[in-house]
DNA sequence: GCAAATATTAAACAGCTGTTTGAAACTAGC
DNA sequence: GCTAGTTTCAAACAGCTGTTTAATATTTGC
């Protein structure tokens, strides 16, 4: 398997060696990222498995109960530890933007774990499960405060600001349309075909995309630092 | 008989006036944009409608049939006639932009029929469905079409130059983050109530976010208008 | 008013769903 | 080699799915 040469090892697997659950989790994380968790049928895993049908039931108690797993194990992944080790390195706030939505889009390569998550999430915003109000704030919400942080520092307004948060969304936006919209995306597009390049050049569009509309934000209080002004538009 | 209008004549709806048929629609169209095209049970639609389960198969002949069904019905939205109308008048192509970019978040309102459509698109992106592709060429490119000419009009490059195509992606993206993850956001900020004037705050947040790179683009252009150069970063 | 066409109904169809069961196959510990 | 505990298996379960059927009700043309 040419195992990657980490000094901390896997978190579970404390039952090592058991094929079966492992094999599962496996074949339920590819199904649940291709169509869903309504849409997945607990047979259709255990024949990817290679499996008994009883076995889920046995070793996860629930389909739900294999799902929450298949979610827990995502979030362990080392993708979102590496994107939250991105935010709270000291780099200079535009350049912790670049790594942060670099990091994000590399994510995105097909057949990778992060990549089952992001397709999983496409489901749940479509046809939410139970699952995910936990899953929101254990994974989402703590990378939406440093998100809106990063951007606060970088146009010198603060994080609840309205004005703050709508630039999050709008880099937050510009990039979920790569994975939540890419099969039509490559449909109006065939060039499109998601290679680390070119996934590259794509982060680098929509850090400079975002980064001028901050540094107008930025510069245009620092202008006039505290002085009441209307809107400017 | 309140026939159509029509020269052409419709294609079926023969017997005009059928009540049946078109309480169908209504509750698939609803049912259909909550929980999307496999998750939503003919019983179900029916039981809203308040006729019986055979009235689908009769009047539609499939569960797919009446899908379509819906579907082309919301391609033939008032919605979708005005953004089309909105890039084909002949306005300063920035202030097209604008204008259709509110014109898309203001269809957001929930309950509004071209709601409907961006909730069921949201299902298709999650599960395709076959009549997908039918509609992407029918909708999206048409509208992808008109974006890439308005955008390489402001920025000055041609319509299938990479860089046109990425700030399309980026203004789109933008606006189908509050459509795909509205419950998502909402969770993450509850003041976000979709009102007619939050819907056109961020509208004009979107636009201001975009033109401010789109206008560096094309001032560099302007500045070495054919001056061959490296890309600048 | 009547026959033909159209529309609606309750009931049933085969097939799939998640889950349970009880027996069989394993795997230790001694 | 035997027992106790764990894991697998084929088969069955109740319930839901889209669809069909044949009988009934309604509307239509004349």
């Amino acid at each position: 398997m040419q195992a990657v040469s980490r000094t901390s090892g896997p978190v579970q697997s404390q039952a090592a060696g058991d094929p079966t659950r492992a094999k599962l989790l496996k074949a339920a994380g590819r199904a649940f990222a291709e169509r869903g968790f309504y849409a997945t049928t607990i047979r259709e895993i255990c024949m990817r498995a290679g499996t008994n049908v009883a076995a889920v039931n046995y070793h996860f108690h629930d389909k739900i109960g294999l799902y929450t797993e298949v979610l827990q194990q995502s979030v362990r992944a080392k993708h979102f530890e590496s994107i939250r080790d991105a935010f709270d390195r000291s780099a200079p706030p535009e350049e912790t933007l670049r790594a942060v939505i670099r990091m994000r889009l590399q994510g995105m390569r097909s057949g990778t774990v992060p990549d089952y998550q992001f397709r999983i999430m496409a489901h749940e915003l479509a046809q939410p499960t139970p699952v995910m109000s936990r899953m929101i704030n254990k994974v989402s919400r703590p990378i939406y405060q440093r998100f809106l942080e990063l951007v606060g520092k970088i146009i010198g307004l603060p994080t609840d600001h309205e004005k703050t948060r709508m630039c999050v969304h709008s880099i937050m936006g510009q990039i979920f349309l790569y994975v939540l919209a890419a099969p039509v995306l490559v449909r109006l597009w065939p060039e499109l075909d998601m290679t680390p390049a070119q996934l590259d050049r794509i982060a680098d569009h929509i850090s400079d995309f975002s980064l001028a509309y901050l540094r107008e934000v930025r510069s245009a209080h620092q202008r006039m630092p505290r002085v009441v002004r209307g809107k400017r538009r």
